[in-house]
DNA sequence: ATATAATTTAGAATTATTCTATATATAGAA
DNA sequence: TTCTATATATAGAATAATTCTAAATTATAT
């Protein structure tokens, strides 16, 4: 889907040596990752990338973050921070069954503008968690 | 506020057994604390309630937690767990400047119908985050 | 009173992440 | 090219929040 020409380009735009690591790590994200953990990240670097450091794991991540091709967070219900290669306004369900994470469309919450008198937000999270529904349950 | 009765009714009605480091904590958490953490219950207990040890604060968290006396949650910008003495539904502002966390009423934010025609929603939580508007700004 | 069960405690263990110091790779100048 | 400076990668130590373990204390029910 993204070849690496695409991905050194995107690196290259946001400011960020496209070293083979980044490079590895960044097209996992865009690709093949769905929401994934360093751990996660980890996991795949052992089998297709060998010789990957987990130092390296983190240093690249919060890289990607810094230049903004990423994002990160926590979620309630873990320890540890999980990245999303979607960096604009959405937000989240949790499916309580598999543990996935789906993006939502901005529009599916609405802030009531009374809040906005009171404070200035600059961002907003929504976290739904519940079940999925699926043809046959 | 809460004398010691009203602390001990709310335990033995959640089925918690009122010993003297649970009433302080549950006490600590209703009255005077404003969704604290661990190590502020901590820091509390080392000037009032002296050898209360960190592992009870924890013990004593995770079995309000159980017994729905309190809930708890993480947000994205610290690894801490945070408590909350409010347990109806509800959702926060973090204030940036401050770090402060500020209960927001649940009509303030409207999830669109069309989101429970996919997915059954068990839980909704939202966190605006930004800078409160004062006088003097 | 005594036995049984529940709670508390100190400190060790765990987990996710960051830090440190060294090694390696890269980019630009000579 | 070759040299030099800078950036990146790495292994392993350090850190921070929390949980676990095993022993000591306290409470409850006989």
């Amino acid at each position: 889907m993204f070849d690496t020409k695409i991905i050194v380009e995107k690196l290259e735009a946001a400011g960020v040596q496209p070293t083979a690591q980044r490079i590895a790590i960044y097209h996992y994200i865009l690709s093949e990752a769905d929401h994934p953990t360093a751990e996660k990240i980890k996991d795949w670097a052992d089998q297709g990338f060998p010789k990957l450091s987990l130092a390296t794991i983190y240093n690249t991540l919060n890289v990607l973050v810094e230049a903004n091709l990423i994002k990160e967070f926590k979620l309630p219900h873990s320890a540890k921070v999980i990245y999303d290669c979607n960096v604009s306004y959405h937000h989240h369900f949790l499916d309580e069954d598999t543990g996935q994470l789906i993006d939502l469309a901005p529009d599916l919450v609405k802030v009531n503008p009374k809040v906005k008198k009171d404070f200035m937000v600059n961002d907003v999270h929504v976290l739904l968690r519940g079940k999925r529904r699926r043809a046959g349950r």
